[in-house]
DNA sequence: GGTGTATATATGGCGCCACCATATATGGAG
DNA sequence: CTCCATATATGGTGGCGCCATATATACACC
């Protein structure tokens, strides 16, 4: 796996891309995230939980829980308006960082 | 600037991208990385130089004592041949980060 | 019955690193 | 003689992703 540092800062943008379209619980995103990467990004429970909650908790992403009979709860998570707004400012931010990364260290050479 | 979260991980890159075609020293390396970034990506001071001396701890980059007549003291630093190693490695993971990033939340939007 | 695996959520504590604040020192502009 | 750019140095802080561990259900396999 990638090193913690690099995926710092990434992690609410990822949470929120998941959540965008339709809602999921903790889990799937976790897994899906790792799917849709190839692998390359994890998510650590210890991680998830506690950003879920933290982005809740910023009004980002709005969860609601679920139970089914002989199934355990699951808590389903959807994005906000105002989720909406800080997922296109995250994504714009981490395009001109990566240009900026670019500019300076060449990370796609010629 | 830029949120410090995202910086993670990418100064150590930045910094041997600085050094990697000729010596040079703190200050002149963060003022650099400030002017090709076009004021994107800042070093501050307190960051800069502990950074310096880890790198230099761990053999990716050799730095020496300059002194002039009428000059304050400089350590100009190169990179070596393991920083040169590890320069490549991080290169592609940055590459690979921001492709995964792209791929699970849609960076570069069509 | 017993063992193992996938699903699903929860949380106390740790370690790292970019930053804050502050310090020292020299040269040149005005 | 004041102010700014240059140049290096360092003690302390905060936040977050992770480690370890916990709880709980469903299903497969023998």
């Amino acid at each position: 796996m990638l090193d913690r540092d690099l995926k710092r800062g990434s992690t609410e943008m990822l949470i929120m891309a998941m959540v965008e379209d339709r809602p999921r619980h903790g889990y799937e995103i976790g897994k899906l995230i790792e799917q849709r990467s190839h692998g390359v990004l994890q998510f650590h429970v210890a991680s998830l939980y506690p950003l879920l909650y933290r982005l809740e908790k910023r009004g980002l992403i709005k969860g609601r829980w679920v139970e089914k009979a002989g199934e355990r709860r699951r808590r389903f998570y959807t994005l906000t308006a105002a989720g909406r707004k800080i997922l296109a400012e995250q994504r714009r931010t981490w395009k001109d960082f990566f240009a900026a990364l670019d500019l300076v260290a060449g990370i796609n050479p010629a």
